[in-house]
DNA sequence: GGTCGGATCATCT
DNA sequence: GATGATCCGACCG
């Protein structure tokens, strides 16, 4: 039961995090309901020197990137484009600003709670007819329950609410798992930047159906 | 199957 | 005043 990663497993460099969560789950308690996901897909955001991050040298501690600068195994809660929510994992020890971006997660629990969640956040339904009838949402197809960073705040129920808040501690805990010995790890540009666009910070298990893309 | 524009707002120029 | 660590629906083929 507090069989979470401790502090010490995010105390070390970004892209190595990165890797190392692949495999390992997320649990959310939110509302009174618990889902759960495996991770299949992050991106490192290595520190001040890395362009593309949040906290760049460029940039400094501003409101917004100040859980970065925080204690390794806490969270960085971001809105983006104004419409959507993104989870890091901050990464190394304190004062030096990197994160790792959780971006797909494989469903494993409290797919409904998920569902209803994800349509909710939708604003209409898919194409005309649905099932019940005129204008009833569509069902979310479980692949598109945590696919992508925005879809898996969706799913959890996580917003900025959680920045800051401990990894390790209802409503959001991290608990250990690793990729299996038939899954390969496979390092990609990340997705959706403009600087420093082509350095292989990306990470995903090979093949997985669960990824954003 | 692929591509494109709108939503929507805090942050930064 | 422009720009995103995005997603969705509309449209084209």
């Amino acid at each position: 039961m507090d069989d979470v990663l401790p502090p010490s497993f995010y105390d070390r460099p970004a892209e190595l995090v990165a890797r190392e969560l692949l495999g390992a789950i997320i649990v959310s308690t939110v509302d009174g309901v618990g889902t759960a996901g495996r991770i299949v897909e992050t991106e490192a955001y290595t520190g001040p020197d890395d362009d593309a991050s949040h906290a760049a040298a460029r940039i400094g501690r501003t409101a917004r990137n100040d859980a970065m600068f925080g204690p390794p195994g806490i969270a960085y809660v971001y809105r983006i484009y104004g419409v959507h929510w993104c989870l890091n994992a901050v990464t190394g020890r304190e004062l030096h600003p990197a994160a790792v971006l959780i971006r797909a997660l494989e469903p494993l629990e409290g797919l409904e709670a998920m569902r209803a969640r994800r349509q909710a956040a939708t604003p209409r339904g898919g194409p005309r007819g649905g099932e019940g009838g005129a204008g009833a949402p569509r069902t979310v197809p479980d692949r598109d329950l945590a696919r992508g960073p925005g879809r898996l705040c969706q799913a959890l129920g996580i917003t900025g609410a959680l920045d800051r808040h401990s990894l390790g501690e209802t409503p959001l805990r991290f608990l250990p798992g690793r990729a299996g010995r038939e899954e390969e790890v496979l390092a990609t540009p990340r997705v959706g930047i403009t600087r420093a666009a082509e350095l292989p910070l990306r990470f995903v298990l090979r093949g997985s159906p669960w990824l954003s893309r």
